[in-house]
DNA sequence: TTGAAAGCGCTAACAT
DNA sequence: ATGTTAGCGCTTTCAA
């Protein structure tokens, strides 16, 4: 079974695919006598013009290409409705690359390979270990770019971060203010927000009342409630703190049972905060406290940055720096 | 500044372009000395070939379609790992498409347009209301198609399900056996797995033991847990039950917090099972018990029939149904 | 083993 | 207002 195409169309109206090229893309110098002729031969055959060879002759894909390593893949999964909603109504189309980190022969340059040949016509970056690798590829074949959560810009290229440094500043200075120094941070190995910034701000409050956070402070976890709980369960046994500020709501419920577990009360011995407000944080008994980050509006953003790059409009922020807040429930006092 | 084509890395290598599209199919007929000095040149000119007039020329775009609705997000979301590992170890790049039954202008059937328009290779289709008439498009353009969620098989057609039925009659069953009879259903508004037949199932199980199940015991609820949550809170307030299955984890773990926060003991006054294994299932106080779905499985199994249909493969099964276990943890007895 | 040339299905000048 | 024609960047016969 043959593909109808445009010269099928042609045919059928009794006219050039010139025409049928016209009234397909919206041209206005057609006779709507022969307009209409070519839309009933359209409806008759059928017809969908081939977006591949459309590509081809306007060097346009109208596709974009998110990219992102799969071990972030729980907090794109949240940005992605914004990235897709916004995308569907600027008639763009997305396609995921995903990367993986482990395994051999270079598979991150591998993926970005695909993408360089897919042509897409922009391609949204993630925060990860190997961004700068990415960034680095994307400039070298031309193709503009956002990145979310990592902070660049460049001609082509934009990016959208989180403010992570001023809350966690904030909140810090507010316990301190308070008498209570007994805070720790656990900071999941991999996520969206540059945690790095986050304690950043930790230590800044910390220096600023004359003390020191130690990096010893910071505990590293797998982004897995699987291994998560199980950690926390052991290390509640013979550790207490004041506070535990969380990178990502998910660590936060696995400190949050895992405390409890011990017979630590929420929050009166000891309080949490969790980070990103996802519905983990909803669930959680008590409810997390948790820095809300807007993280549809960061993915819609995205895509509205990169279609302006593409329409060649004015951009007057190349670096937007989003801000978060926090929101209070049940696991701090 | 212009990208280069296979027109420069012809010239730059001294031979014409034929060869070099030889070299790059990985043809075996070039001779070594001639390949050699094509892939210096490619590598000297960071060549990559443009996959869209590949696909223009070849009629394939490697390319897979996945289609689904977006109230659906959150099972995509846990099916899409193995949907995007299996399409990349295979060497097909994923699109998304998502329709939103909301809204006028017959947006569903725009978005199937773009899919077509596309020229995927296959799609991958979810359960939804509309999803008959989606495949009736796929067929109607003869794109070769596996849905999940769905029992349906035909010509370029296939599908993957869940036996929703066998598992909740059979756990119904035992509790009918042991005089436990006060049981309800919530069922989530939208789902992958078809939730009548669980349903169904229920009713079966009922009446082998001389009772009815009556479609007053089912609660639909939002699969929003901050709708669904406070439901519960309310509902719990005057009804009690022995029992409660629910069609996701989410929605169950609503149940949970509701009614503990009514003093309902769980599992002492009511036991209560989720179903799809999720991380929720996990974070819950107590944990969940419930019925486990391997849904990376499903959407890896999807793309592997549907690459087989592609290349042409024989396939023995057109209708994959895939069975459940229960996962016993603490909230029931 | 290599090159020439046609063609994939469209768009976009350029003619008429 | 419509038709003719030259590409877009590849793959794939067919010749040499």
């Amino acid at each position: 079974m043959k593909k109808t195409t445009i010269y099928d169309v042609a045919e059928e109206a009794g006219v050039s695919l010139a025409t049928v090229s016209r009234v397909i893309n919206g041209s206005n110098v057609v006779k709507p006598a022969t307009r209409e002729r070519v839309l009933d031969a359209i409806k008759k055959l059928d017809f969908k013009p081939n977006q591949i060879a459309r590509g081809l002759a306007t060097s346009k894909t109208t596709s974009i290409a998110i990219v992102f390593p799969e071990s972030l893949f729980a907090h794109v999964k949240d940005m992605i409705g914004g990235i897709g909603d916004t995308a569907r109504t600027l008639d763009y189309n997305i396609s995921i690359y995903t990367t993986e980190e482990i395994g051999d022969g270079n598979p991150v340059n591998s993926v970005l390979e695909k993408v360089i040949k897919s042509r897409a016509d922009g391609v949204v970056l993630f925060n990860s270990d190997n961004v700068d690798n990415e960034i680095e590829m994307m400039k070298k074949y031309n193709v503009p770019t956002v990145v979310i959560g990592y902070e660049v810009e460049d001609d082509n290229l934009c990016s959208i971060s989180v403010d992570a440094k001023s809350i966690s500043k904030e909140i810090t200075n507010d316990y301190l203010d308070r008498g209570i120094d007994d805070i720790i941070f656990v900071k999941p190995r991999q996520n969206l927000v540059r945690l790095d910034e986050f304690a950043d701000g930790i230590k800044e409050a910390f220096a600023a009342h004359g003390l020191t956070f130690g990096d010893e402070r910071i505990i590293s976890t797998s982004t897995h409630y699987e291994k998560s709980y199980p950690f926390f369960q052991n290390y509640f046994k013979d550790h207490r703190h004041q506070l535990v500020l969380n990178g990502y709501d998910k660590e936060a419920v696995a400190v949050v049972n895992g405390a409890q577990d011990n017979g630590i009360a929420i929050p009166d011995d000891m309080e949490v905060i969790g980070m990103m407000n996802t519905s983990y944080s909803i669930m959680s008994r008590p409810a997390l406290t948790t820095i809300h980050v807007p993280v549809y509006e960061l993915g819609a953003m995205a895509i509205r940055l990169l279609t302006k790059m593409l329409n060649g409009e004015e951009i007057t922020e190349h670096k937007v720096i989003v801000s978060t807040h926090l929101i209070k429930r049940n696991s701090t006092k």
